[in-house]
DNA sequence: ATCAGGTGTTTTATTAATAAAACACCTGTA
DNA sequence: TACAGGTGTTTTATTAATAAAACACCTGAT
């Protein structure tokens, strides 16, 4: 792995706790029409405190709008991220779970996981992909049904490390 | 989203820092054949007073054992942990780069920013899934060959969001 | 008018991961 | 022998995200 690479894990736009209070507020102002400090601690199951701590943060950098009377909204640059954090959850968790195959529950968190980690980029690829894999096209479909048959004898996992070193060694 | 999905971020077996400390060790004994505290510090340009603390700690879990001339080596669990990890990244990175066609750099980037996220279950989905997209079949190789060439046609990535949810809406 | 209950903030404390600095130990060389 | 340099540890401090508790404010019911 190539030097210092790995320390990019800390140079995201967000982390997942700023992430999950943007969506917060997208989420009440869908489902309820309005979203204040409290709402957003009810919702995600943390102190009104530490939400309150969190959202001064977020209106200081301009990302959640706050009215006269305390009620939250997020701005233009908060709505972006958010589109851009739901966006990658949705299509993550589709090729997790209608493409690899895996429970719903955990397609759920592991998309959840990883949602505001990947960039605009990716979600937009794996989108394209998956589009194209689920098109009505012939050979779409064949190429699906033909890997859900060769899936049956495919249950082991073993040593994943071993097996994709193989698999990219034996490519030449 | 289910409630409290969201704070199942905190519940990963270990965390990227640790991932890496793991890794590294897994890497000097490979290249140079041993790894102390300091051999870790270079090579992952933290202190070594730092990588002293988290590497007492994985000491105190088991992961890592100690020579009597303070020579680290992964144990058994720790290995394990190791090849989890490092195989995630090789088939992210392997999907990410050769399927999705991002840039090297940045598949390389964001694999390694999931790779300690991603269940074992999901590694070894994802490696039967890319074995079976490039393997030698003629439907794979057709579906591979049109997916790219619609993919020219597809530069725009626009509000990620919307076209996730019309895609999952038009299912039915 | 008072009091209960909901709301928002601040202060204090905790945890993980780090840096920085001080310290102790070893070893090889002059 | 003495000192230079590498090594490992500990202590102190910082940051982000949290909890907990104390506080202040507002509103509605009695």
């Amino acid at each position: 792995m190539s030097k210092e690479v790995w320390k990019e894990y800390e140079s995201n736009e967000i982390s997942h706790s700023v992430a999950h209070h943007l969506a917060s507020i997208h989420e009440l102002m869908r489902d309820q029409g309005y979203a204040r400090v409290s709402d957003v601690a009810r919702a995600l199951n943390i102190t009104r405190g530490s939400a309150s701590l969190t959202l001064k943060a977020l209106k200081e950098k301009g990302l959640v709008v706050e009215d006269h009377n305390k009620f939250l909204k997020l701005s233009e640059g908060g709505a972006a991220v958010v589109d851009g954090v739901l966006g990658n959850r949705a299509i993550v968790q589709k090729f997790l779970c209608d493409v690899l195959k895996l429970d719903d529950q955990q397609a759920e968190i592991e998309a959840c996981k990883v949602e505001h980690l990947l960039s605009a980029q990716t979600g937009a690829q794996l989108l394209h992909f998956v589009r194209f894999l689920f098109s009505s096209g012939p050979v779409a479909q064949q190429f699906l049904s033909e890997f859900r048959a060769q899936s049956e004898m495919n249950i082991s996992s073993g040593d994943l490390l071993e097996s994709v070193t193989s698999m990219l060694a034996s490519e030449n």
